[in-house]
DNA sequence: ATATAATGTGTATGTAATACACAAAGAACT
DNA sequence: AGTTCTTTGTGTATTACATACACATTATAT
């Protein structure tokens, strides 16, 4: 391939990353407000370059790292984008990744070398005028979790170690934006095999509490849950 | 974007399509042989270089029209692969792109400016010897295609404009490797309301011809199939 | 007329999805 | 201690879908 062939010359490639989290009933995302041209002061989805050494999975942790100060989460890769105007300066394409994350422990990185600011939007509060192609990297990314808690134990990454039934079940609802009838849920859910009772009680106040389960170690692989 | 930057200059971005096809119970893969450097005679998934005024999709119809002279097909975006060690000339990821035609009424281009051959060879028959990760991509994009034809209705645009429904089943069963029962099969697939009954018959000889069928126009949606 | 080779069809059984209502546990209050 | 409040936990009946299974029908070839 000729490198100087001015069609292809200068190509660049962008990971970026819809990296969402369940609090309070709500759905959540993770932006960083940026400080440097184009698009100065708008929030974006985490991205950057991918260096020559590294494939993009890689290249997106290490961008969350150094972007949001977040490490050791799982994300998965969903789609390319590559319209040739999605970045007004030069040739760059985007590999969209998604993930999801307990965000209760987790301390985000306030401000970094390109970035003045980071923050969990509640979906409904996210500026339409994000920076670049990302309002409709996170319309995709919204769809594709959609699809993919329907279908894979990923809830499991953003679950806390124990957690009650109707806690997963609020999470469910949350992301899908409907609501499922209790006892059909707990039998569902539990017919899969896999999360266990601990026979611990959850601490709450005020009502009956409920029973703390986790999820079964050996389960890893892909299931169909919805 | 310092685009002088070593960590990311000269990255190049290319296309591959894995094109399959079903004839006479086998499922075929489309590939083309080398010409050049590297990997010279070695077989390989259609692929090239994204020029920078056009996005992915837009690459790789036309890259299939200059490589194999194949237009007009249905394509779908499914993995990026970014492995820095992928291409050994320079930093290079692919963006790949799975199909399915109905290979009968094709002719391919033999020869182009960079390929000296091209074949669809039986998913069995495939050389273990593919350019760069094109067999990983190949073997990635199986098991892709595979999880499609359950929940899509992507035989469309595989099968001609009438056909029997055991011609339908056959590709079912060649995809999938497995076998159907007649009975479940067409119950399954008429409740779906994606087929209808011509009428017609199948000009066959020796013994009972079947019934015609086609897509009803109206349904291009996603529908769950099995 | 008969043999051949494939198509077309129905029913019974098991399994999962859905719809639905009340008792139990603990905390808060009197 | 008893009552109220709030949320958890549970069972069954109905329906839809998946699976298993065998024989009659149609056209051709001899």
């Amino acid at each position: 391939m000729d490198i100087s062939n001015p069609r292809y010359k200068n190509q660049g490639i962008h990971v970026v990353c819809t990296l969402f989290t369940v609090r309070d009933g709500d759905v959540k995302v993770l932006l960083v407000q940026r400080s440097n041209k184009p698009y100065t002061d708008k929030w974006m989805l985490p991205s950057g370059a991918v260096y020559n050494d590294e494939d993009c999975e890689t290249a997106m942790k290490r961008e969350m790292i150094e972007k949001t100060g977040i490490s050791g989460i799982y994300v998965e890769q969903f789609h390319t984008f590559s319209d040739p105007k999605r970045s007004p300066l030069m040739r760059m394409i985007a590999v969209g990744y998604i993930g999801i994350v307990n965000s209760e422990n987790i301390k985000i990185k306030k401000k970094t070398e390109k970035t003045q600011n980071s923050e969990w939007f509640n979906l409904r509060d996210v500026p339409v005028d994000l920076a670049y192609d990302h309002r409709e990297i996170l319309l995709e990314a919204i769809e594709t979790m959609k699809r993919k808690i329907m279908k894979t134990p990923i809830v499991k990454s953003l679950l806390p170690k124990y957690f009650t039934l109707p806690e997963l079940q609020n999470v469910y609802e949350a992301i899908l934006n409907k609501k499922f009838d209790r006892r059909n849920f707990r039998k569902k859910f539990l017919q899969l095999d896999l999360i266990e009772n601990t026979g611990l009680m959850a601490d709450v106040k005020g009502h009956r509490p409920a029973n703390l389960y986790k999820f079964i170690a050996s389960n890893e692989h892909d299931v169909e849950i919805f």
